[in-house]
DNA sequence: ATGCCGTACCGTGTACGA
């Protein structure tokens, strides 16, 4: 097969992020896009910046809040809405999940829920959220081991303690609690990989910076963006980055971008 | 310089984010 390069990133709003992410397109080549957060629906969709640029594009997104797309120029097969028994947040499925299949690639652009405080229903949904996620996702290497699937997007967990800039800070927060990790880490047990972390390692590497208090600056942020990989697929990786020079500046999103290259 | 919060919404405030 030949090289493919795919991505993901957290835009924050893709309404307000278009022109950047339209450039930062041009400037990085990338074959598929795993969007997040693009905040808006269908009828509001930018779905003329992708065309123009050579991609075909998925979107789900039901209101203002969460929203997800998948952009490609490999192909885009087969999209899927939501994952298998994804549960409901106040009786609403959410747009937090979309698949499709890009380039014999099997790409789900996810937005795992905040969780917003411990004890807070939030959480409990989105410990829900990621298990059942996790059933859907082991169910698909148990029907073709040989599955290339890629899980990329917005997790919102930190899985070490070395993902947040000061783990004193995060005492009693969400996204680095025991059960949001154990949920992270049954993604990995279940046999997938985070690829990007081999290519990036840490301490002080982060995906996310918030925007107050000087975060980016002052390089306190938090590593809650990943793709994991499926075993097939995690073999024809030869490369992985995390776009910090795209946070910089007026107009970023308070995520990077995150980018990994395929054989 | 990487720079002092941002996004969407019938909205001059509120919800949400992590």
């Amino acid at each position: 097969m030949e090289p493919v390069k795919i991505a993901t990133w957290n835009v924050n709003s893709i309404r307000a992020r278009a022109d950047r992410v339209e450039a930062w397109l041009q400037r990085t080549d990338v074959d598929v896009l795993a969007i997040q957060e693009t905040k808006t629906k269908d009828e509001s969709f930018p779905w003329e910046l992708f065309e123009k640029n050579g991609y075909e594009v998925a979107h789900f997104g039901l209101d203002q809040w969460n929203g997800v797309a998948i952009a490609s120029r490999v192909g885009l097969e087969d999209v899927e809405r939501t994952f298998v028994k994804q549960p409901p947040f106040k009786e609403v499925a959410e747009a937090r999940a979309i698949a499709a299949t890009c380039g014999g690639v099997r790409i789900w652009s996810l937005y795992v829920p905040n969780g917003r405080e411990l004890g807070d229903p939030h959480m409990q949904y989105k410990l829900e959220w990621l298990d059942v996620l996790r059933e859907h996702a082991a169910s698909l290497l148990d029907a073709d081991p040989g599955a290339q699937v890629a899980l990329m997007g917005d997790w919102n967990v930190a899985p070490e303690d070395h993902d947040v800039w000061d783990m004193a800070f995060f005492e009693g927060k969400t996204h680095v609690s025991g059960p949001e990790r154990a949920a992270f880490r049954a993604f990995l047990d279940a046999g997938f990989v985070d690829v990007v972390r081999p290519f990036a390692p840490g301490p002080g590497v982060y995906t996310y910076w918030d925007y107050t208090q000087l975060r980016f600056p002052k390089k306190q942020g938090m590593r809650i963006d990943f793709v994991l990989a499926s075993p097939a697929l995690a073999g024809r990786v030869t490369g992985a980055a995390i776009d910090r020079e795209e946070r910089k500046g007026k107009g970023a999103s308070d995520h990077a971008p995150v980018i990994v290259d395929l054989d």
